[in-house]
DNA sequence: CTTGGAATGTCAACAAGGCTGACATATCCT
DNA sequence: AGGATATGTCAGCCTTGTTGACATTCCAAG
């Protein structure tokens, strides 16, 4: 168990070592919550959770997307997505657009009121992360992305590097 | 709203506009699933969830750790904490031991068994990020980290910041 | 033109894991 | 003796995930 990755190699692997690993481990735990600490308390005012701030985020990225696609971003199942959907689209925050294609797809949108929530959630997230990055500087930060991506699953990674070049 | 690093500054800050922060933000969500993946799996096919495992996590790295540190560092109530530290406990897995000093205090241990559960959920954890670590190499690794510490909050920061120096 | 399959919506039931509030017990400290 | 602390526990609630079943609408292939 204990630092396979030393064994017969040279000390430019010590970055390798169980105890960097688990370094890193915790501190995505910590750094996640710190990531989701200031939207969730701007929703907790709101009647809205975790899962409609995620819900508002893509479909702002997205304009458009239908519901199969959000689905696949979101990696829950239609009707977890659906309970959420319906409060935000009876609310007036997501409009939710009949195909003209294909008439069985709906085409969500923010609605003014939505991309307005939408600006005022990731205005929060986006000061805690300027913050990050700022104090980390462009070289950490380069790696931070580098090695969040490489952590992700296949169809995670293919999500986040069609929005990552399309949506640039 | 939109990029104001740019304003009246250099280009050095370009790493700061919020379309390289939006990509950070996502980058977070999908590698986070990732990181997840692999304990929840192994945790699916047992009685247990995610928050047994951050709570078996923790208990192995801070053995003979007080009920308050535990609840302090994962940041839960009291209540949820107990919900899964009863089952741990019942089955096994985890040993409550009044303290000598104050015996108020519940001091917690993995027994053997779970040690061993420590061992299968964090193996899997690591080759994962060991892949990743390595695909990405040293120089990101610290600039991963560096982004992660400054993203917490401060309370959690000081509870990684022990673990770290402490735990090392 | 019919039929199979895809995309969507919805109902019901359930589980995990957060939360609050209230209360009990044992222990420590002053 | 009495207040504060550490823990455990009961009850109930919420969010957000799950499965399974079923209806509708529509596209596309035969």
């Amino acid at each position: 168990m204990a630092d396979r990755a030393i064994g017969g190699n040279s000390q430019a692997l010590l970055f390798l070592t169980d105890e960097q690993l688990r370094k890193g481990i915790e501190a995505m735990f910590f750094a996640y919550r710190g990531f989701t600490a200031d939207p969730d308390r701007i929703l907790a005012d709101k009647e809205y959770g975790r899962a409609h701030h995620r819900a508002i985020h893509f479909i702002h990225r997205c304009p458009g997307t239908t519901v199969n696609n959000l689905l696949s971003i979101l990696g829950v199942t239609k009707q977890s997505l659906n309970r959420v959907l319906r409060t935000l689209i009876e609310d007036g925050l997501v409009e939710s657009r009949v195909g003209r294609q294909d008439k069985r797809e709906r085409h969500l949108h923010l609605t003014p009121a939505g991309a307005s929530m939408e600006r005022e959630l990731s205005d929060a997230q986006r000061d805690r992360m300027r913050a990050a990055y700022r104090s980390a500087g462009p070289v950490a930060v380069a790696g931070f992305r580098q090695v969040l991506e490489a952590m992700m699953d296949e169809d995670m990674r293919r999500h986040y590097l069609a929005l990552r070049d399309g949506g640039a």
